[in-house]
DNA sequence: GTCGGATTCGACTCGTGGGTCGAACAGCCA
DNA sequence: TGGCTGTTCGACCCACGAGTCGAATCCGAC
């Protein structure tokens, strides 16, 4: 109560030095990711990340380098949710591949609607530059394996059929990546329940196959 | 033989002045539809496009008023491309719901497969003016009615079942407008091909409802 | 030929927005 | 109290790219 005066966006507790950059890091950068998705990266400008922050211009360049390097946090923090979850994916072998399937849904659903996700998602590569796009598309491009992975398990266990993994794992992203487009935290679905749209559609899609051996 | 000499890449032929006109305008959208959908709307420069088409920047206003009309215009003959296609989609009534449907996949996928499909799925809406914004985004939405009513049939004829209308038709919009990120017309699938393995992804997840009554 | 409109382009303007600089200020430790 | 580092900002720079202008050229009609 006695050293609380804070006139910034950044919350209050004084840390030490290092903690709070870091922090306030986050706070810019989720911010950044939220503008850039809504009105496009190119129609956003620094002073308008700035404003919203009720910071200055300079100020950001503080704590980035560049704009592009505060998009590349936001999609490069998009994909570690995925990538390294607290919690890793289980790996082939552990459940059916339909369980897998579902984690990696639950998983990806839940990225993809969180601000750096759907940020990831929305703002295409073209503004990053070369060496940051090459690990972003690394890093999607590693995902899309898990994904089709997944689905060839699936021939194998039979817990489920998928004719052509490669497209059909397409389809799914795309099913998966549109959903910002449309989608609302504060709507009438939640995230739950999306999940489970998605899931039950996905499910009859690709039906059990017949055959098995574990 | 007489009379070809072009050096603009144009074609030949000397059809009256308007026709030129009209002729040379569609192939400054097809190249700009390319440039824009490969390099992104705001990554392509004016003089990009001119280059490409060994003509001039101002040359390029001669034939439309602004970058932002060119790209509108590229929307446009998307969106027509569904709305409007040369023979009309079948009315509700006429065949099963899941025969329209297919009737609507099969077109919508042709459409984002072509160059201004695929500009229209991929250069977001945030870059046109808002005049223009409000008559692509009218557009879009139409489409997004046209399959939802289809669905919604389905449940009525019985010819396919789907829990959600609303959110089963942003699925499947999703896995068609994610295609121009991965598929290439020069690939190993053919469109029908590709078409054909939509077509069952989704017949899969929408099964036949029990029910029936024409 | 030559006139007039259609077409094309070289050279320019100019706003915008990313990025920089140096000064000011805050908080901490002696 | 003085000084040091970390933090913030006002004012500026400047490249880039959309859009313009006026002159040059092309081409069919008389």
């Amino acid at each position: 109560m006695a050293k609380a005066k804070p006139k910034r966006p950044w919350g209050e507790a004084i840390q030490d030095r290092g903690e709070q950059f870091e922090m306030k890091r986050q706070v810019v950068l989720r911010t950044a990711a939220r503008i850039y998705t809504e009105r496009g990266f190119h129609e956003t400008t620094l002073a308008d990340i700035a404003d919203e922050l009720n910071i200055s211009k300079p100020t950001l360049y503080y704590y980035f380098k560049s704009k592009d390097e505060i998009l590349f946090e936001c999609h490069r923090i998009g994909i570690e949710a995925i990538t390294d979850g607290e919690t890793p994916m289980p790996p082939p072998g552990q459940g059916t591949a339909r369980e897998r399937l579902h984690e990696f849904l639950r998983r990806y659903v839940r990225m993809v609607v969180d601000d750096f996700g759907t940020c990831l998602v929305m703002t295409g590569t073209n503004a990053l530059e070369p060496e940051n796009r090459a690990e972003v598309v690394g890093g999607r491009r590693q995902i899309d394996g898990m994904l089709r992975a997944i689905l060839d398990e699936g021939g194998l266990d039979g817990s489920l059929v998928c004719p052509d993994p490669k497209v059909t794992a397409m389809f799914i992203f795309g099913a998966m990546n549109w959903i910002p487009h449309w989608y609302h935290r504060d709507g009438p679905i939640t995230v739950e329940e999306l999940t489970d749209r998605l899931a039950a559609f996905v499910d009859q899609a690709l039906p059990p196959g017949p055959a098995a051996g574990a």
